[in-house]
DNA sequence: CGCTCAATTGACGCGCATCAAGAGTAGTGG
DNA sequence: CCACTACTCTTGATGCGCGTCAATTGAGCG
């Protein structure tokens, strides 16, 4: 994939801001960044975001660059990882329509980000963003109440990759995307896989190998179904859920 | 060790607010909570503060426990982890003078925290922070960037525990200690090791006797001198750093 | 000195990685 | 529409790193 101007504004597929797609941005930006907040706080919020459709597999930004801008998905899919100078990588987290990323400290971007599937982000300056923090207390209220979130889900991920086994990792990761689609208000019984398995085994601190084992054998028991590709079916949350538990 | 009675102020170990080592706390505070406040605004937090003296091994709560206070060390040492039902434990972090602690969900803790060497904490309860937070709004922003630099040590706990090997995992863990100390003033050719094999296992993600032998095996080849129980030597650094890091 | 518990060391086994081959699956162009 | 290519995914055979089990050594403490 060679690298669009995506920063420049040059990148072909970016939308402007009249784009039927930001409808559904205003829509999607309700449930992540401004739940809370009043219409005017909304409106004041939008003259500073910036809109853009990317293809799947476009790398966002690397870790190290320089940290410039927060990210809000509209919809699609983005994954999030680190590598070691050897080429081993690991999946800090999968992200999808309202969730925010971008963090990072003066050492720039701790992650590499990367759509999955086409995705529809909108953009905010760092810079423009720290001076509506000023305005809207709220909103750093927000900010923060995110971290935390992300925090809480880190530390979940540190005893999966710590101490759990291969199986449970598995079915952790099934139950996760299960419990994500709740919120969304999708079905909890089936979910969507639009990573491969190579990002599955990199989020879960396995092989490639060892996830479609686990898979085939979760399926073999009647835990899961798998229709098909992209997709899987929980056939017992619970029993699910205890395995992903340890139980 | 049987539960005494901290949160009551039961405990024989808890000090007043006139005890020698209160002073210390203040001298602490300022790296941590209130490195840019102003003389008054540390004293508007200093009234709202309570502090104690616990022993070693003293649990100070436990995951799922109501949210109600946030700690800040002044000096001892905290791990922090959770646990699986059948036993299997994963330390998120071990915390030391100037750290703080206590952020969490309205599900409660997500880990529990436990002294591991006696201890001096200082204590906050959410109620009266979130009003100070109100009116120290540079307070917030220093909370804020406290997650944000969680949140970044966990993504790198992540990639450790995911794809590193065990001697990668220890050197990792070994300069994880020194640069902790650069920053406490201390020299970075030696670190203390107040925990135990056993913590240092459920912290890296491997067994007590995995940790044990990637000791040895990291003295034999030079890397490192282990002069006396609880000390560590870091004959080269930038080997180590080089090691740690996969290359 | 002797008790207790942490740490080390050794022998062995297992879970997952590695290596390798085959079976879908999707995109491309005639 | 089908062949061709390039993947991704699955499945099998084998190996190794780390876990497990067990015994010994060492350190702290009354």
């Amino acid at each position: 994939m060679p690298p669009l101007d995506f920063e420049g504004h040059k990148l072909d597929h970016v939308a402007d801001l009249k784009s039927p797609q930001c409808r559904n941005c205003d829509i999607v930006r309700e449930i992540a960044f401004c739940a809370d907040l009043s219409q005017d706080e909304v409106k004041r919020l939008a003259t500073v975001r910036c809109h853009a459709a990317l293809p799947a597999s476009y790398t966002i930004f690397r870790e190290g660059d320089v940290v410039d801008h927060v990210y809000s998905i509209s919809n699609g899919a983005v994954k999030l990882y680190k590598l070691l100078s050897d080429g081993r990588r690991q999946i800090i987290g999968f992200l999808f329509s309202g969730d925010i990323f971008g963090l990072g400290t003066h050492d720039g971007y701790c992650y590499t980000a990367e759509t999955i599937t086409p995705t529809h982000l909108c953009r905010f300056t760092h810079r423009k963003l720290d001076s509506l923090l000023e305005e809207i207390p709220r909103l750093e209220r927000r900010m923060f109440s995110m971290a935390v979130k992300d925090l809480v889900a880190a530390q979940e991920q540190m005893l999966l990759l710590g101490r759990k086994t291969a199986k449970e990792k598995v079915a952790t990761f099934l139950i996760q995307l299960s419990l994500r689609a709740e919120k969304a208000g999708m079905p909890t019984s089936s979910v969507a896989l639009p990573m491969s398995r190579a990002d599955i085994a990199d989020y879960l601190g396995l092989t490639i190998e060892t996830v479609s084992r686990t898979f085939t054998q979760l399926k073999r028991d009647n835990y899961i179904g798998l229709p098909a590709s992209g997709h899987c079916v929980l056939n017992d949350w619970r029993a699910l859920k205890d395995l992903a538990e340890g139980a």
